[in-house]
DNA sequence: ACTAATAATAGTAACCATTATCGTTATTAG
DNA sequence: CTAATAACGATAATGGTTACTATTATTAGT
């Protein structure tokens, strides 16, 4: 088995600030605000939980157009968008497709796990 | 307008080795092989191409769970999946849900313009 | 509670894919 | 042929992420 996972304030308030946020911020946003109660927080350490957090299922991590990741608190299976504008990551609120995966296996020789759904184009604070 | 755009024998080569590879190479197995024919081509050119391309709709761009974008001289609408142990890009052969766009932007206030769907889990050289 | 074992941290250097810069070369229109 | 400029090669810079290391915090066992 793994190593054990012990305790640390850090990554309780990561995961609590990410539970207040339904934007999906980065980890550089995760960070700027954490530091508002912890100070000395390090930008590594903010990274390591999330990158734990996110290992253990207990957050999504959101792969976009963009350069940076994207995390979201959310495990519910739902799907996300991402304005080419802004970048914002905003969530659908739609029912998903839960025989895509299935159809997906029957159509390849894969063991097929997971899928991921991203829409992009324009958000509505971006539409003019 | 834009700048107009002038030939580049590097652009072809570039582009001609995409079309005979299926497997979605990255910015730098491309330039691994480009070289072979081109040896002193730079990798900045390389990016610089596949880059135009991208954005004239030429090829796709395939952002994955790895860290870097593969690429694909097919334009026409088709799933992929990335093999989480190789990280291996492969397509899958299965009609693709025209009506998913559709379905989004009646559930959102968004201006859609694309889905791109990624199956993950492990491909059929890592199944063990 | 005390202590030993070790996971987690802060701070920072390193990493690495990608992009920017810049002087030179190649393409293209007239 | 020539002028204008897109594209190039080489390489420095960028920026997000991870690795490293000495220190601190947590946890299980006495």
């Amino acid at each position: 088995m793994g190593t054990p996972i012990k305790y640390s304030s850090q990554r309780e308030a990561i995961l609590r600030f990410l539970k207040t946020r339904k934007d999906h911020p980065t980890a550089d946003v995760v960070f700027q605000h954490i530091r508002e109660d912890i100070p000395n927080i390090s930008l590594a350490t903010v990274y390591r939980n999330l990158n734990q957090l996110a290992t253990a299922g207990t957050i999504l991590r959101l792969t976009t157009n963009g350069k940076t990741d994207h995390f979201d608190a959310c495990v519910e299976p739902h799907y996300h968008f991402c304005c080419k504008n802004c970048h914002a990551v905003k969530d659908i609120d739609m029912e998903p497709f839960a025989e895509l995966t299935q159809k997906a296996e029957e159509a390849s020789n894969f063991k097929i796990e997971e899928v991921t759904i991203l829409f992009s184009g324009l958000c509505d604070d971006c539409i003019s």
